[in-house]
RNA sequence: AGGCGCGUAGCUCAGUGGUUAGAGCGCCUGCUUGACACGCAGGAGGUCGGUGGUUCGACUCCACUCGCGCCUACCA
């Protein structure tokens, strides 16, 4: 690109305004290419962000475009300094947002027994329900999963569509030729070959056992899915008989329904009260069962009665003390959320009276834990075993973050990958790990520290990546899980629900002698923790991936910290023996004006499209990048009027600076010279901020740099840059005016693209966005170096031209009111200044005639009118 | 209960071991100055959450404390 000289014929439009700017600058981005990566830079050159998927099946909020503006600020910064940018985008498609809303988008539900009907139509000519009631009205249809998988994909396209549009509004400097999706064949090549990778390394696993379980969705969920909500609940005070019939022991529990799963009693080691009881056996209540007491140091001598029923299993402790003290299963949960049935008396359900057991066991059957819970109340009640009244209590209870029941935990069988022996190898991951802000480490650590248990990746669902794995179904039908049937590499990926292991045939699916696809798909993090492998396609195409592995920065928010960025460290961790970036810059969230977090079930998002519209893309990104780096932001429309103004202004600025800025020549009076002085020093510290991921500050410190040259500066020299005191004068002003435009562009450019590059269009050749970051050395070369008397020159003009001002102001007469005499009391030092700038300031301010008066403090005075006729005192 | 963060002008937020603590918005008062009324100039407004301590000097460092937010833990 030829870096054309500013000459006084540039195409300056009258009125510059914003309104179609985005559209057309993105077209012509798009266009020329601006953006796009060039993949034959080597690993040094490039800068690679592994850009946050945003889940399409959602809609943006503004929320993501405070956070998104934030990486792209950072994207450009680094663009411009020289790096190759890698910017893609990804689109987070898998998992069950997507599924709910197909379910309710068509109508229909997936049925994984159904085989693949490739002539599927939807019932309704593929319209989707168009009103509630029709909706409610229609019985859902049931869809093979590659059918429903499909209509997933048909309505996460359109989507895509939709965000990219918005993006593209927005100025995100995104390569668009490189997007993927996190449900797209690569993507599933991906996370199978990951999979397959650690499998043989036995760091993924399979084992059947007790595991978090959501009845609703009627899936295992992960410790990181889950979330405490206070929950109305009651103690009720329950006894057990000892083994003589007539002595009892009390416990209290919160889930009385779970008595005939109850397995054992347990209390502290060390309580006095219990210790003579160790060893001997209680009966349950109603079911009759022989229980024995146990010691624990888990258990809490504070709470309840100090002694607690263990069962299987109502919560995570409940599972431990299984494990730790080898006690029976006695599972009374299905899957979905219900009683099962049970026969009292048969083998692992013994009972003193099996058939009082089973009469009461027959009113829980098939009844919800809250219904049976009310059920055995009652039962209780009535058998004398319950102590009192139940005294209601609000507790924590676990919850899928997504669910609306309480977690149950059901025994299954489950794909895990080994996370807790990396514990402290991950803390020191964290450890390696830039974070900005700094302290966003602590969190990590806090609960990498916390994790109890290996993560598990299976999920009974549809939509998401399937496991790459078949099992042989041996000749009594039953399925061999121990020898998983695993495809070669380049089958990858596979789909075992309708693809067919190397050596069968498809007609042997599920019959004895046979195959068996495993049923289940990857948790989405289990995909999404791949992102840099994905984006840099690890695996289908190496040569990029070496170019942009590991990557230069994560930008993401708070919130996913134990998920997203935990899980993606893991993932690099175990596979490259490295970090999957070098910096994870944290976000905030958006806050609506009364603090709370904006969120969709709240009601009180704001469409982000209609933002950009109303005030315009550069206004809505000051906004944005106003927020500091993990920070949680009000939002604020005042900040993104204030924005818009800056947009407005830079045009202006631009313009009058731009106009008549002719003649120019070397940068001589002090002013001048004392501009461009502080101008390399913003240059500095804009870009010392930006390297430290400090966008917010870098803004802050160019905004403040510009409004004051525009209300000082450029007020100070317009006489002279127009010629009133000469060319030499006019010659130097004008240098001065367009080399810090030059550089102000620049500097803004990373936050407000859609303008500055307007304006750089007017005067420059190529884009604003591929121009190299302006440097102090580009600007004090011309003037040899800072200059120092030139800055306090500079100061002490804008100090003189306040003072001016402001008793124009106090006297509320017009600016332009002529100044008789203006009276500056200055030492030796200020009087050499007032030399050096008293022709500007006395054209700014309209004064006629300035006094020097020797002093050892400043001070001026002011006189307001005109100077008398000659020969009179001005006094 | 532990961890982290925050508490500065009516609002949104900067700030730093050192002279009278800053910006923008809002408010008030003026002004159609040869880029901009989507503008310009000016003004009022704060004992920097509280208490102690270190220091010649604290909004800034330390301790304690109060309030708010988030993360983690808390189901007997």
């Amino acid at each position: 690109m030829s870096d054309r000289a500013p000459s006084s014929s540039h195409d300056v439009p009258d009125k510059p305004a914003l309104e179609g700017l985005e559209q057309k600058w993105a077209e012509r981005w798009e266009r020329d290419g601006t953006y796009r990566f060039d993949r034959t830079r080597a690993r040094g050159a490039v800068y690679a962000i592994d850009t946050p998927p945003p889940t399409v099946s959602g809609s943006l909020h503004v929320g993501h475009v405070f956070s998104y503006t934030h990486t792209d600020c950072i994207a450009r910064f680094q663009r411009m300094r020289g790096r190759e940018v890698f910017y893609p985008m990804g689109w987070d498609d898998n998992g069950l947002p997507t599924e709910r809303r197909v379910q309710n988008y068509y109508g229909v539900r997936c049925d994984p027994h159904l085989p693949y009907d490739p002539a599927f139509v939807l019932p309704d000519a593929a319209s989707p329900a168009k009103t509630r009631g029709e909706k409610a009205a229609r019985q859902p249809v049931s869809v093979s999963r590659p059918n429903f998988i499909e209509l997933c994909s048909r309505l996460t396209a359109e989507d895509e569509k939709a965000f990219e549009q918005l993006w593209r509004q927005l100025g995100l400097s995104v390569d668009w030729s490189m997007t993927y999706a996190t449900i797209g064949q690569r993507a599933q090549r991906v996370s199978q070959l990951s999979f397959l990778r650690l499998l043989q390394r036995g760091v993924v696993y399979q084992v059947e056992a007790p595991t978090l379980w959501d009845v609703d969705f009627r899936t295992a969920v992960a410790q990181a899915e889950l979330e405490d909500r206070e929950v109305p609940g009651a103690y009720h005070r329950v006894r057990f008989a000892r083994a003589g019939g007539q002595e009892f022991v009390e416990i209290d529990t919160t889930r009385p329904e779970l008595i005939p799963a109850c397995v054992a009693l347990v209390a502290h080691p060390d309580d006095e009260r219990f210790r003579p009881l160790f060893g001997t056996e209680v009966v349950t209540p109603l079911f009759g069962a022989r229980v024995p007491i146990r010691p624990h140091a888990l258990a809490d001598p504070e709470k309840g009665t100090g002694i607690a029923m263990i069962c299987t299993f109502g919560d995570v402790t409940d599972v431990t003390w299984w494990r730790e003290l080898s006690l029976p299963v006695r599972a009374v949960i299905l899957p979905n959320g219900t009683f099962r049935p049970v026969a009292w008396g048969s083998p692992g359900w013994e009972s003193a009276d099996p058939a009082r057991a089973q009469r009461h066991y027959a009113d829980l059957e098939h009844l919800s834990a809250q219904k049976a819970r009310a059920r055995i109340v009652e039962q209780l009640r009535e058998s004398g075993d319950l102590m009192g009244e139940p005294r209601p209590v609000t507790h924590a209870v676990k919850f899928y973050e997504k669910g609306d029941r309480p977690l149950e935990i059901v025994t299954s069988r489950q794909w895990f990958l080994r996370t807790l022996e990396y514990r402290e190898a991950l803390v020191e991951r964290g450890r390696q790990l830039r974070w900005h802000p700094s302290y966003m480490q602590a969190r990590f650590e806090n609960w990498v520290n916390g994790l109890n248990g290996d993560w598990c990746i299976s999920r009974q669902r549809f939509f998401g990546v399937p496991f790459p794995v078949w099992y042989p179904v041996r000749e009594d039908g039953a399925i061999d899980y121990s020898r998983p049937i695993v495809p070669p590499v380049e089958r990858l990926p596979v789909d075992p629900s309708t693809d067919v292991p190397d050596g069968y045939r498809a007609d042997q699916r599920d019959q004895p002698g046979g195959f068996a696809g495993d049923p289940d798909v990857m948790d989405t993090w289990a995909t999404s923790s791949l992102t840099p492998q994905v984006a840099g396609a690890e695996g289908v195409d190496d040569d990029l991936f070496r170019r942009v592995f590991p990557m230069d920065l994560r930008p993401q928010a708070h919130d996913i910290i134990r998920t997203w960025l935990f899980y993606t460290v893991l993932r690099a961790h175990v596979e490259h023996d490295s970090l999957p970036w070098s910096n994870a810059a944290i976000s905030g969230w958006v806050l609506d004006p009364d603090r709370k977090k904006m969120s969709k079930s709240k009601g009180n998002v704001v469409t982000p499209m209609a933002l950009l519209v109303e005030h315009g893309s550069d206004a809505v990104r000051y906004w944005a990048a106003s927020g500091r780096p993990g920070t949680d932001t009000a939002f604020d429309t005042g900040q993104m009027r204030v924005g818009r103004r800056l947009a407005i202004k830079l045009l202006n600025a631009s313009k009058f600076v731009l106009t008549r800025c002719e003649p120019t020549g070397p940068v001589t009076a002090p002013v001048d010279r004392g501009l461009l002085t502080a101008l390399a020093q913003l240059v500095s510290e804009a870009t010392a901020d930006l390297c430290d991921y400090n966008y917010a500050r870098a803004l802050e410190r160019t905004e403040a740099f510009f409004w004051d040259f525009c209300d000082n500066y450029l007020e100070l020299v317009k006489s002279r840059r127009y010629g009133d005191h000469g060319p030499d004068g006019a010659a130097s002003a004008n240098a001065a005016m367009l080399a810090t435009l030059h550089v102000l562009l620049r500097l803004f450019a990373p936050f407000l693209p859609f303008v500055t590059e307007e304006s750089w269009s007017w005067w420059r050749d190529g884009s604003v966005h591929r121009a190299p970051w302006p440097t102090t050395t580009e600007v004090l070369e011309p003037l040899g170096g800072a200059d120092e008397h030139g800055r306090r020159a500079l100061a002490f003009a804008t100090d003189l031209l306040g003072t001016v001002r402001r008793t124009k102001s106090e006297a509320q007469k017009p600016l332009r009111t002529p100044v008789a005499r203006l009276v500056v009391h200055v030492d030796a030092a200020g009087r050499g200044l007032l030399d050096a700038v008293q022709a500007d300031v006395a054209a700014a301010g309209f004064v006629q005639r300035i006094d020097a008066v020797e002093a050892d403090a400043f001070s001026a005075e002011v006189t307001l009118g005109e100077l008398p006729p000659a020969g009179q005192p001005a006094q």
